[in-house]
DNA sequence: GCTGCGATTATC
DNA sequence: ATAATCGCAGCG
């Protein structure tokens, strides 16, 4: 099966992170079945840490053109994956919240092995890819509210949140 | 150079 | 409901 190409990553995100549900995410020899994903939107999204363009040593990943990984540490304790979407300058990614077997950003990084050496890696790369996986009807997604980011305002009521029922 | 906190998880 | 734990942005 063939590795998904640059024009998927440059699609709308709210479109990638919805087409993401079902594909394989193909890491060390592991494939793993996306089952929930989050978009978060740069321009847009208070949520999100590259808000209003702001650009930081730890966003300046989000700003690179769509198909990158975007690898951060939270808590201090626990690592999270993102898909950087949009074209170069736009700064919007995916993080995927759950894999078949792993439920929760910090939990899939650790079932995968990702560290922050994945940061920055393009997913066209043959370390890491995705590739098409089982098909997922419209009415099998279940949208609704992101997790964890009360602290953003009007942006914590976005249906960003996709997940397989 | 300090200070505070976060796109989480495990355990009480 | 709360602790664990650390990179780094913001401030000055």
């Amino acid at each position: 099966m063939s590795k998904l190409d640059r024009s998927f990553y440059l699609m709308p995100t709210l479109e990638v992170a919805k087409n993401l549900l079902g594909k394989f995410l193909v890491i060390n020899g592991k494939k793993a079945v996306i089952i929930e994903t989050e978009a978060y939107i740069g321009p847009i999204d208070k949520a999100c840490h590259a808000y209003g363009y702001k650009r930081t040593k730890r966003t300046e990943t989000m700003f690179m053109p769509g198909g990158h990984l975007y690898i951060y540490m939270i808590y201090g304790m626990h690592y999270c994956m993102n898909i950087v979407t949009e074209k170069e300058g736009e700064p919007c990614a995916v993080l995927i919240r759950g894999i078949e077997g792993a439920s929760g950003p910090g939990r899939v990084c650790k079932a995968l092995g990702i560290t922050k050496e994945y940061d920055r890696k393009d997913l066209l790369s043959d370390d890491i890819y995705i590739e098409e996986g089982i098909a997922v009807k419209e009415e099998e997604i279940s949208i609704a509210k992101r997790i964890n980011i009360d602290y953003a305002e009007e942006a914590k009521d976005f249906l960003w949140r996709f997940s397989i029922k």
